[in-house]
DNA sequence: TCAAAAGTGTTAGATTTACACCCATGA
DNA sequence: TCATGGGTGTAAATCTAACACTTTTGA
């Protein structure tokens, strides 16, 4: 039973932006193009949605393919749609932003894949449309840094309070003052402190803190 | 020459939440459904991309039929993808808000096409997944809202103060002081005040005020 | 012993909020 | 004459931004 007769159909892909904090940067995941047309080109890693596969989904099997990882933190950048993006052959694609902890992924995954972490203020120019995918992405990330607490998934498990307000740094691109940064964070309570010290990056050693959702879930009062 | 053999093609749509600010509320354009699946059901105004479209055209090409105005200011809210989310045949959906002055519309268009302007505080239950769209748009119009001088899209050319706050009100769901308001809005230079008064609303009489874009260019200061 | 990162409070200035009365006019 | 919406300033409270020194320890 067909309702919509006489509309041309199109491909649908998924594109993912996968952002990345590493050596105090901000950075994505990109590859060179492995077949025609643009074979070469630097590229996002993306994948055609399925008849049967919701585009979201798509977008985790993407993701999942990618790093092996699931329940990655991931949101729609949105849809793009000019006829001739692709030169190929007409695609829409949807493109997403996820968020990863760098130091959970698995570097034979990068390799096997042929893919680089570039640097957010460094991108070549890419494939297509693809340089417009991440700069909306990073426009939002950006914003939905300010108002939710998803910094936290670029990092470890435990982190010390220079490392996450380096991160706040780099994404917005300026300098934070070291003494109001520590207060602001010091009125988030699901922002924990442990009993646990890092030795890695300082001579002294500095407190390890961790996200408790469980704290924020029941009082998310975030504002940075 | 098919670069991309062996994929599923699906139906592209665009679907537009038409925001308009009338009788002090902030309202959308919906309809009913003309035809099956879901004939009768409230629903939002849509259409097929076509084959050498791009979406973004088939967007405003969409509000062009219904509104008869060109140029009208417009953003993406999103892809909705959901497999199941048309009851007829697979189709992914790319969600447009757009804002108009209700008062530039032509009635006739409105009743051609059977629309109904709809309180965005009571919005019926819709078709598919409608409802989501509307409730996304709304969101990002009020994100955009704060940072960017687009309430203007929904007033007449000439507003008075009065009019432009209660405007803010609706949209924030909260009333703003009167003082503290206009007070915002004189710093703002490009809001011009005009040698107009306006009798309609009140027997004393109000200045009229209008949106310069010339100066808003040069000089952007703007939040609210 | 010294270089390097960790940690810690106070104050001035800017921004935000709360608040009440007179004005002009048409009915 | 009075009901209705138009128009105006000030002060307290809150928030933001600027700023410098001591601590610890591995090399």
């Amino acid at each position: 039973m067909k309702y919509y007769e006489g509309y041309t159909k199109v491909l649908v892909s998924v594109d993912c932006i996968i952002f990345g904090f590493d050596e105090g940067k901000l950075k994505i995941l990109i590859g060179r193009r492995k077949y025609n047309p643009g074979r070469g080109e630097w590229s996002l890693y993306g994948g055609f949605v399925a008849a049967d596969e919701d585009v979201d989904d798509a977008a985790k099997r993407t993701l999942y393919e990618l790093t092996g990882m699931r329940h990655i933190y991931m949101n729609q950048v949105g849809a793009f749609g000019r006829v001739d993006r692709d030169p190929g052959e007409r695609v829409v694609s949807i493109a997403y932003y996820a968020l990863i902890n760098v130091s959970e992924y698995d570097e034979k995954l990068r390799l096997e894949h042929g893919l680089e972490w570039v640097d957010v203020d460094n991108i070549p120019q890419m494939y297509s449309d693809h340089n417009e995918m991440v700069s909306k992405a990073h426009r939002l990330m950006q914003d939905k840094l300010k108002t939710e607490p998803i910094g936290f998934r670029l990092l470890p498990h435990l982190f010390t309070l220079t490392q996450l307000q380096r991160l706040y740094e780099v994404v917005y691109g300026a300098e934070l003052d070291k003494r109001n940064f520590r207060k602001r964070v010091k009125d988030m309570d699901f922002i924990e402190k442990t009993e646990l010290i890092d030795k890695k990056s300082s001579k002294r050693g500095a407190y390890l803190y961790r996200f408790n959702r469980r704290i924020y879930d029941e009082e998310p009062n975030f504002k940075m």
